[in-house]
RNA sequence: GGGCGAGUAGCUCAACUGGAUAGAGCACCAGCCUUCUAAGCUGGUGGUUGUGGGUUCGAUUCCCGCCUCGCCCA
């Protein structure tokens, strides 16, 4: 409602500007004029600064001018009521602000009637946001990048309250990776597994109950470790540094010799015997087995790349079976996905191959022929489109980015190039094929394949908008491809390109101490603790909202010990999603969140609870008075609203006024790119309705114009409260 | 060394992208539950917005220098 008037308003100013000083916006070097909110509501709903800003233009005193527009729009107003419907008056105040009154009677019952300007348009838009590596459980930090995501996505997508744009959400898969690869060490070679052990292992643990996410983040802590010598001391026998040599050098026969129960250096050919023997000699102990585990994990990378091996098919395996846990963690969260593109596909569909063929015609890529770099597919690094496009040798080699190495093979950004390319639909005959992965009650979730594509999947590959929901630790490889985008003359989707950035989720020191890590001193000095998965370190996500929804629970028996089980652990968990998802938004995307269980664990203050609570008090009323919302909000046409100018009437206004503001922060949290705007937007509401249960006792009010009125209020604070919270996510618990 | 980001109340964060008296939560102090649920409400304490300059009607916001911290790259 309040977006409908602004809107209407900056239409007539700016008609007023160009017709009486010959001004478009474009000269004032802006594409939509201010609208503020004056700081007291006594001065007017609405504030306009824009007599500042022509003040020097038209060489007048800012009130001058605002006086001027004043009395342009005034006249409009008493002239045709419906130039500006809803704005009683305009006047000027302070050292030019126009300041613009609302008829109150009217905004409330539009706003009763539930009118608000629409949210939405054409075009497909894409959000990719979790896209975890499938080798471990997924943590705190990929909680703000779903919750992040899901939210970003819910703003953007129809729903019953707005028109929406057409929404896809993609989960990206790097299940060729180097993180993957990993585990696949640790599975093969420090557990000695075979495909079908592997095989065994998924079995015997889903028999226990037990998550392979969370097996993988200890395994995978530990290959991290090895990799840089753990388990080594330098007082090691010779025959120690052979052992690890062999088994670092020779998976196969290491396998062999653990099936058989034999020593390992048996089990290996003289040749072998003698490569291992001499090499343990050649180098220090620790360097060699350093390197040799380096070599290790290479070798496996690269088996993962080509695909059709033993080693492939164990990662394919394990990647799958731990993505299928992290869609259940999201799940739980009220976070689903579309459509999950992976890296194996990417690679055995040859999508690098059209993009290279892509570059190389629009001049983005070339050969270097001299330097460091030669030898190597590079590309200009992120500068003007001209640079990027124009081959000037003149410029430094530093300055080129390598796309293909010398040894032919392709960096991860020619690869994200190549995928973004297919994002856009502007991939010359490439798409994946698509298969069923994951029912949703309300829709598929598909995932990509090298094989024949299930003809009912939709098509994603065609976005007029992306936003990628990726760390800003990325920011230069996402400038990278959005650079080779422009460079490539498609500037229309570079413009279209949102790398959605956002901080990482760290730990205070007293957190990483709680749980049980070990801390040097530098890092207790530190504002934070990065959470390391190599290390171990982290708040696994399934942990902390079993923590909460544990910490929710003890409130909800204690309340209300008269519901049944079942029920106290659905609000439960309502509570603790409300907790979490809010707790993640709170924050603007460039602040890194240091963890701390005290602020997490709290349902006081700032909270998702504490809205979820508003409502539930707000549902309270229309149950004990037996009526519902959409009653109390049907009597307002009939209504005697005059009391609205009285000072109490006001305080009742302000809470409509605030009501009816969703639509702006919803345009607002989508133009930024920002859901804590709406995070915080839900909060004031719920605060603004917990000042207003306070001072009016609804149910005792005897004078029946007043108590509808009053009743009325808490229908639309509950009404606009459910719909953000509904935005963001979380839901709103029946009783608390 | 280069690039990006941050520095605001004791602590954690906002400040509608240059606007009116810099606001919330937590913590602390003093009050409010036979009255629609106290996961709440009211009041109080708490600020040289890191620092020094500049731009203009106006700066937490934009520009430059310096100081701290974080991330990325070589």
């Amino acid at each position: 409602m309040v977006r409908t008037i602004q809107i209407a308003l900056q239409g007539r100013i700016q008609a007023i500007l160009l017709a009486k000083y010959g001004i478009t916006l474009a000269q004032m070097g802006t594409s939509q004029l201010a609208v503020e909110q004056p700081p007291n509501i006594v001065l007017g709903e609405l504030a306009l600064p824009v007599a500042f800003e022509l003040a020097k233009r038209l060489r007048k005193a800012p009130r001058m001018i605002a006086t001027e527009l004043a009395a342009e729009l005034n006249t409009l107003i008493a002239s045709s009521p419906d130039a500006l419907a809803g704005v009683a008056s305009v006047d000027v105040a302070g050292a030019g602000y126009l300041n613009i009154r609302l008829d109150r009677a009217a905004a409330v019952r539009a706003i009763a009637r539930d009118q608000h300007a629409e949210i939405g348009g054409d075009g497909f838009q894409l959000v990719e946001h979790t896209s975890i590596n499938p080798n471990k459980a997924a943590h705190i930090g990929h909680l703000r990048n779903a919750i992040l995501g899901d939210t970003f996505q819910r703003l953007l997508r129809p729903d019953s309250y707005k028109r929406g744009y057409q929404v896809g959400v993609q989960n990206y898969i790097d299940n060729t990776g180097v993180q993957v690869a990993d585990v696949v060490v640790g599975l093969v070679h420090l557990e000695g597994k075979t495909l079908e052990s592997t095989r065994a292992l998924l079995a015997s643990l889903a028999a226990a109950g037990e998550r392979i996410d969370f097996y993988c983040w200890d395994l995978y802590a530990r290959v991290s470790q090895w990799y840089r010598g753990g388990g080594l001391s330098t007082d090691e026998t010779i025959e120690e540094i052979e052992e690890q040599l062999a088994i670092a050098l020779y998976p196969k026969e290491v396998r062999l010799a653990r099936e058989m129960s034999a020593s390992i250096l048996s089990r290996l050919s003289d040749v072998q015997r003698k490569t291992v023997f001499d090499e343990a000699r050649s180098l220090t102990p620790y360097e060699r087995i350093w390197a040799a585990r380096k070599q290790l994990r290479l070798d496996t990378l690269h088996a993962l790349e080509v695909g059709g091996n033993e080693t492939a098919a164990i990662a394919e395996l394990i990647s799958t079976a731990v993505l299928r846990r992290h869609l259940e963690t999201m799940q739980r969260l009220g976070i689903e996905y579309d459509f999950l593109p992976r890296e194996s596909e990417i690679l055995s569909l040859h999508f690098w191959d059209a993009a290279r063929t892509l570059m190389l015609e629009r001049g983005v890529l070339y050969l270097e022929t001299a330097g460091k770099n030669k030898g190597c597919l590079v590309m200009r690094r992120a500068g003007s489109a001209q640079e990027i496009a124009v081959e000037d040798s003149s410029l430094p080699y530093e300055d080129a980015k390598v796309i293909v190495r010398s040894n032919g093979t392709v960096t991860y950004v020619g690869k994200d190039i190549a995928y973004h390319l297919w994002k856009f639909g502007l991939l010359p005959g490439k798409d994946f094929g698509y298969a069923r992965f994951h029912e949703y009650p309300t829709h598929t979730c598909w995932i990509s394949t090298a094989g024949a594509s299930d003809a009912a999947a939709p098509a994603f590959g065609r976005a007029d908008a992306i936003y990628n929901v990726i760390d800003s630790r990325q920011n230069d490889p996402q400038n990278n491809v959005v650079a080779a985008l422009r460079g490539m003359g498609f500037t229309d989707a570079a413009d279209h390109y949102t790398h959605f950035s956002y901080e990482m989720v760290a730990m205070t020191p007293r957190c990483a101490e709680e749980l049980g890590y070990t801390l040097s001193e530098e890092d207790r000095a530190r504002p934070f603790v990065e959470v390391s998965g190599r290390k171990g370190y982290g708040v696994k996500a399934d942990d902390l909202l079993d923590k909460l929804i544990a910490a929710a629970q003890a409130e909800v028996d204690t309340r209300h010990p008269e519901i049944d089980a079942e029920e106290r652990v659905r609000i439960a968990t309502q509570i603790a999603v409300g907790a979490l998802r809010y707790f993640m938004l709170r924050f603007t995307r460039n602040t890194v969140i240091a963890f701390d269980f005290k602020d997490a664990l709290s349902f006081e203050g700032e909270t998702g609870p504490y809205i979820q609570y508003a409502i539930v008090r707000a549902a309270n009323i229309f149950r004990k008075a037996e009526t519902t919302e959409e009653d109390a909000l049907s009597t307002v046409a009939g209504l005697d609203l005059s009391t609205l100018a009285s000072e109490e009437g006001t305080s009742l206004w302000e809470t409509w006024l605030l009501a009816a503001r969703l639509t702006v922060l919803i345009e607002q949290a989508i133009a930024t790119a920002e859901p804590a705007h709406l995070a915080r937007y839900a909060f004031q509401l719920a605060q603004q309705f917990n000042n207003f249960y306070h001072r009016f006792h609804i149910l005792t009010e005897t004078d029946a114009t007043r108590r509808a009125l009053l009743m009325a209020t808490a229908a639309v604070a509950r009404r606009e409260m459910v719909r953000a919270l509904g935005l963001l996510g979380i839901e709103a618990p029946p009783v608390m």
